[in-house]
DNA sequence: CAGGATCCGCACAGATACTG
DNA sequence: CAGTATCTGTGCGGATCCTG
């Protein structure tokens, strides 16, 4: 077959809603930080120690990302001491369901995957 | 009530499946490189080509990622000059369809996000 | 053709200190 | 409590050269 003119090629960033949404979920805390959200609105400091292993600046710039593409709502009660809150918004809802079969499906291979790795290991 | 002694809290990499997974999915070329060989099997400089904008590091590091997951198989057919086929093994096949949903998500979701950050800009 | 080895810049991520 | 500002190190990723 001779070639396409409407090749799937989709260069970075430009129309690509793929990289767009992996980039985001792919950089570690953002994933973690919706799930820690799925039982409810959570405040910051509550985020932190949920999550553990995460610092101050990359909990707030994910919560801030999350927050401009629309995954989180973030509420601030004019109070003192103040009391911000997050949680999930509708897009952020529905965006955990997809993901969840992806988990899914790791959880289930995650024995394969590492018997693949150590597979490697001694060869 | 007391500490629990078997919270769900799960440190990197140790026994949580989603980390070891999303990591190498989330390295911006393993899922392009996937793709890529998602009808039939590959050569290398094809591999390249195809995705343009990877360096040749990259796809090299990528590929042996993959094999080392389990993910895709590399065969060498000893010849001059050399040629290595990579395709896609059962488990990196059945790891695209909960893929492909997420996948899905993004695309119809894509211009919400996009509209929920333009919302953030101009605020 | 299919990579490995090396050098290097830069963005990311941690630690600490400071603010409202 | 809920962050921001700065400073710094490290590792990712590109470019180039070299090998079988």
């Amino acid at each position: 077959m001779p070639k396409e003119t409407d090749e799937p090629k989709q260069q970075p960033g430009a129309g690509c809603p793929i990289r767009g949404v992996l980039d985001r979920i792919g950089d570690q805390w953002s994933l973690l930080t919706l799930e820690a959200l799925e039982d409810g609105e959570k405040r910051f400091n509550e985020l932190m120690r949920e999550i553990g292993d995460i610092s101050k600046q990359m909990l707030s710039k994910t919560l801030r990302h999350l927050e401009q593409d629309g995954f989180i709502r973030r509420t601030v009660y004019p109070q003192v001491p103040p009391r911000v809150e997050y949680e999930l918004t509708e897009l952020g809802r529905s965006f955990l369901i997809p993901m969840k079969t992806l988990i899914g499906w790791a959880e289930q291979n995650h024995p394969a995957i590492i018997s693949a790795r150590q597979r490697h290991e001694n060869s």
